[in-house]
Formats: C-alpha cells, structure tokens, sequence
DNA sequence: CCTACCGATCGGTAGG
DNA sequence: CCTACCGATCGGTAGG
C-alpha cells in the first residue's frame, strides 16, 4: 500500500510535467499561469502545490527531463555503434528524430526557455548541454580521422552548426508542411557529411 | 521648431527601442518590467507610455526594425552582385555579421521572441521571415543550377539548414570565446557550400 | 499521524 | 512628460 501510494505520487508528477510542457510550449512559460497548469489537470492551484514547490521547479524538471530522454534516446542508443561514422549517422537521426517528436514537448521548452530559469537551475542544464555537444564533437572529430578531412573544419565548429541546424527546426517546422521528417533526416545528414568531411 | 520636436520624438522612439532591446535580450521580454524600461531610460512609466501605446507594441517595433537591419544590411547589399556564387558567399558573410553584431540586439529579441506577440503583429513579421528565406532558396537553386549539383539536397532543406546554423548562433555565442566571428564565417561558408552543391 | 488534496485569500506587482 | 493610481491577476500559502 505504501509502495502503490509512491508509485501514484511519481505518476502524478510525471503527468504534471507532461501537461505543463505541452502548456508551456503552446503559449510560452511566462504566459502560462499554474492556474492554467493545475486547471489542464482538474486540479486546484493548491494540489499542484502539493507536488511541486514552485513554477521555477517544474520547469526545471520539464528541462531535465528533456536532458534524460536525450541521452537516452540518443547518446545511450549510439553508445553500440562500433563504427564511428554510422555512429554519427544515427545520431543526427535520433537527435532530428527527437525534435521532430510530438511526444516529447520537454525538448521544445529546454531549446527555448533559457531565461525564466535562476541562474545556478540554468548553470545544471547548460552544464549537461555542454557535455552533450562535446560528446557530438569528439565523434565528430573521430570521423575526420577516419576520412583523413583535409582540416578546413574544425569540431567544434561543425558541432555547433550541426546541432544549430538540428535544433532550429522547432522554430518553423509544421508536421503538415512540404517538408516530411524522413526528406529532412536524409537531407541534413547529406549536407552535413559533404560539408564537415571535406 | 515644429520640425525639431517631431525629430526630438523620433529619436526618443529609436533610443526607447534600442534600451528596451537591450533589456529583453538581457532578461528577456516577460521577465522586464515596463517600469525597468522607463527606469533605464530615466524616464517615468508614464513618460514611457507617451511613446508607446503598449509594451506588446514596442516589441513589435522592435522586431520589425530587426527586419529593416537584415533586409538593409543584407539583401540590399547583396543584390548589386552579379555572380550568384559569390552573392550566397557574401549573404551568408552578412547575415552572420548581423547576428553577431553586439550592437543590434534587436535581432536576438526577433530571432528569440516569438510567443509574448499578439498574433496580427506575428503574422505581419513572420511574412517578412518568409520573404526573407524564399529569396535564400531562389539564391541556393541558383548555384545549384550553375554547379549542376546532383540534387540530393532540395534548395528548401537547404536554406532551413542555412538558416539555422546561423541563426542558432545567437544562443551559446560568447563574444570571448574560442570561435572568433571570422572563423564562423569562414568554417560554415565552407561546410555550407560543400553540403548543399554536392 | 499520513496522503492527497480543497476553497479562500495572502502580499506584491503587472500593464495601462 | 510626471504623480498617483486602477482592475486584474500573478505565484505562492493559510487552515482544515
């Protein structure tokens, strides 16, 4: 009994988080009010307050949460991968694949809402941020080995514009637009490797 | 006399708009108070709101001058050049040059701002972000023709990947950091233009 | 004494 | 342009 009463307080947060990221993501942090969030989820202001301390916290756990699923859909599922450069191939797909996500709203609100974060949450997320983009510049700089690239570009600069490419695309992309998500995946993948391994 | 007042109010208009773009690129639009504005201005929020009708209506102002400095500073200074090639080359220069520039913070709020606008005012800035992409990819079919690239990567995929390596830029960007402004330029020119005229 | 909440309202501050 | 305010709503918390 005490373990189910555990196991419903995890379900509850976790639903409180998904519903305050989709919330988030449709009208913008600052405009969403935990009025809006509690009512999304037939609860009283109150009751969302029993979960969590405050509006900052939620955020900061929507963010994490975004972190977890993409080291987990992505760093941890091309962890296997022997090969350096079908490595890299999979990761531009599963990052793509991750923004590209409507399930997963989390991401969004990480990409977007730097700044309603204090300072020492944002210096937490920014922190896994970094260890992330370091981790797409080292196998970057493995496969420029591997292809002897004649060095006009270096990692880290291939890094950033790859994961700018990657990521802006929550900025225009419409699920219904001329663009599908497969065309993209091909299509940034084939720019990039022409363009990073010259 | 009645020339001089109406250049005093003009002026008065550029510099709220250039004190209230500093401010929301600083702390963001929501997280600024009509009241920080005024302060920083040394002006009162009444004195502020002699100006501007609503603080909706000064980030529109500023978007839309965010506008004019792209349109002014790259698609007219790009239109003179009569070899495509070399046009894209310099547009891309350009427009990294805008958004790198420390003194127009305007287009950070543009590039970052999106949800706090009433939606009429969106629409009428998101034309022009549209006019704006549509004549980067007429650019990229252009060189594309001229090269005789293969076509695996469509003009359209193409100028949203441009675009984002560039425009993301805006969001790790640290003036004293180890990517110079004109090592960007020089790195994603060259990962560009291998990636799109394979 | 615990949990998962509720209706009502707090002190402050927002845009106007 | 300022001082003096407003209706409303904000994030957060009280007792039960």
């Amino acid at each position: 009994m005490s373990a189910m009463t555990r196991d419903t307080l995890v379900d509850s947060r976790q639903e409180i988080l998904r519903t305050a990221a989709r919330l988030f993501q449709q009208r913008g942090y600052d405009a969403t009010s935990m009025n809006d969030v509690a009512a999304a989820l037939k609860l009283s202001k109150g009751g969302l307050y029993h979960h969590f301390q405050s509006k900052d916290e939620i955020l900061f756990h929507i963010m994490s949460h975004a972190m977890d699923i993409t080291e987990e859909k992505v760093i941890n599922a091309v962890r296997g991968i022997s090969d350096p450069e079908e490595r890299l191939r999979t990761l531009i797909r599963l990052h793509l694949h991750v923004v590209l996500s409507e399930r997963d709203r989390e991401i969004t609100v990480m990409l977007h809402e730097n700044h309603p974060l204090p300072p020492p949450l944002r210096k937490r997320i920014n922190a896994r941020k970094k260890e992330y983009i370091h981790f797409m510049e080292r196998l970057i700089a493995e496969v420029q080995r591997i292809r002897q690239s004649k060095g006009v570009v270096s990692p880290r600069a291939a890094a950033f514009a790859l994961l700018g490419m990657i990521n802006w695309i929550y900025q225009w992309y419409k699920p219904e637009g001329t663009l599908a998500g497969e065309d993209l995946v091909q299509q940034y993948t084939a720019i990039f490797f022409a363009g990073a391994f010259q």
